[in-house]
DNA sequence: ATAATTTTCATACGTATGTATTAATAGCGC
DNA sequence: GCGCTATTAATACATACGTATGAAAATTAT
């Protein structure tokens, strides 16, 4: 119906990846349930049997749509600490935070639906998907931490695995939103938008380890604070 | 089956709470496609007609679990800012910081199921809360980019409102995995990680503001990355 | 050219979904 | 006792779901 001429493999591999293209988009913006195969594969412009002639199931289609761009990107980032490292020299946090934040960031521009599946993986996954991102994830978080904890020698190596969580956070709510954000929109640069995530998640590595104090607004503020727990509509 | 005499509203309201406290659990891990209505009635113990009984719809139940707890979270949070800048003293970031996360924070220990639904909510949420989202998040950001600026008057308003997001990004990471922090696991007080978080965010949003280079780490290394983009599997 | 293989396509199956309906009961205020 | 609201229960309905099947078509191999 859609082809001209005649219909068959002649595209071959074509339709695999208007697949797994859609498969991004809509699993990232709609997540594993929130889209159908019928719908998917409508929007691919793919016939519904050849999807699950592809991939065998769901699960299948969505592991490879996201391992696809994960896996190379996932392993980027080591080979660049690694080979930052192998110099012996000394890193600079600004170092270990560049490699680990410019594979997401390189992806997130060339692929944007990507991020999106990729924010939605880190911090609400399918349940099928636990298992293998913590086996992923793990990894390289351990390896980062390790980097850290030789350039920040002050601070302790719980809350620097912790620090790295956070790092996480943003980097990731950065690619959440890199498809809404007003460089994207406007085909202005967003390297600019990336260099400020890259100083925030630098000092906040950098920031002063535990020891100094963090001041509360005030006692009674904060006591409301904590009321706010136990009695949800007040 | 459960009850040992009786059946009927001797329980009053309990059968609703029982059913948005499972909604607000279930739509935290599964995500609103993720559950249905009849798993959701059967873990809440409670008649699938009372469900759409006392909620109408789906969405609706799910709107209502989220907002009981993010409208008071969400208003302390302005409530704490606000009283803190009426003295008219200048507020440190600290303090800036502290009530921005603390109203989360707060919430998360008492009800850590909801953090997971607050942190899905704010970086993956189902497409028809996008309007409400933006509408409450919008002025709540816009408040805390004014005050941050008025204490960090070298960060012009646009990167700041970047920041702004990264530290939101922090803060949801922080909320998704508090369920999972070894903490909150062995019943220790989870306040040194929140500390942590408030530090890390404290001093990304103090990073020095652009003009300071992030070097890179190097010229070929930033060329490859470049290079993933278009070659997916290399 | 013919056979083997791969890919497309339409359709079908069983189940699960959200929502609606109806009747029956139990508590509560008047 | 009488409404009124809350709750359970048992279905029902139309639709959507993931997956399976088998024939047709196109490509590749021989």
């Amino acid at each position: 119906m859609k082809r001209s001429k005649v219909r068959g493999p002649a595209d071959a591999h074509a339709t695999t990846s208007r697949l797994l293209d859609t498969a991004e988009r809509l699993f990232g913006k709609h997540g594993y349930d929130g889209i159908g195969m019928r719908a998917l594969a409508l929007k691919a412009r793919v016939n519904l049997g050849a999807a699950t002639y592809h991939y065998g199931s769901k699960k299948a289609l969505y592991i490879e749509a996201f391992m696809r761009r994960f896996r190379p990107s996932n392993a980027e980032q080591l080979r660049l600490l690694r080979q930052a490292q192998a110099h012996g020299r000394a890193l600079s946090v600004d170092e270990v935070v560049d490699c680990m934040a410019r594979p997401a960031y390189a992806m997130g521009v060339a692929h944007p639906s990507f991020s999106a599946l990729l924010a939605r993986n880190l911090i609400a996954p399918p349940v099928f998907m636990h298992a293998a991102l913590q086996r992923e994830v793990g990894v390289t978080v351990q390896e980062y931490v390790g980097a850290l904890h030789r350039c920040l020698p002050g601070v302790p190596e719980e809350p620097l695995r912790a620090r790295v969580m956070f790092a996480m956070g943003s980097v990731m709510m950065f690619c959440a939103n890199i498809a809404r954000l007003p460089p994207m929109r406007r085909r202005v640069p967003l390297e600019p938008v990336f260099q400020e995530l890259a100083r925030f998640v630098v000092a906040g590595l950098q920031a002063p380890p535990a020891g100094t104090a963090v001041p509360r607004v005030d006692a009674v503020a904060r006591r409301r604070a904590a009321a706010l727990s136990s009695a949800p509509l007040p």
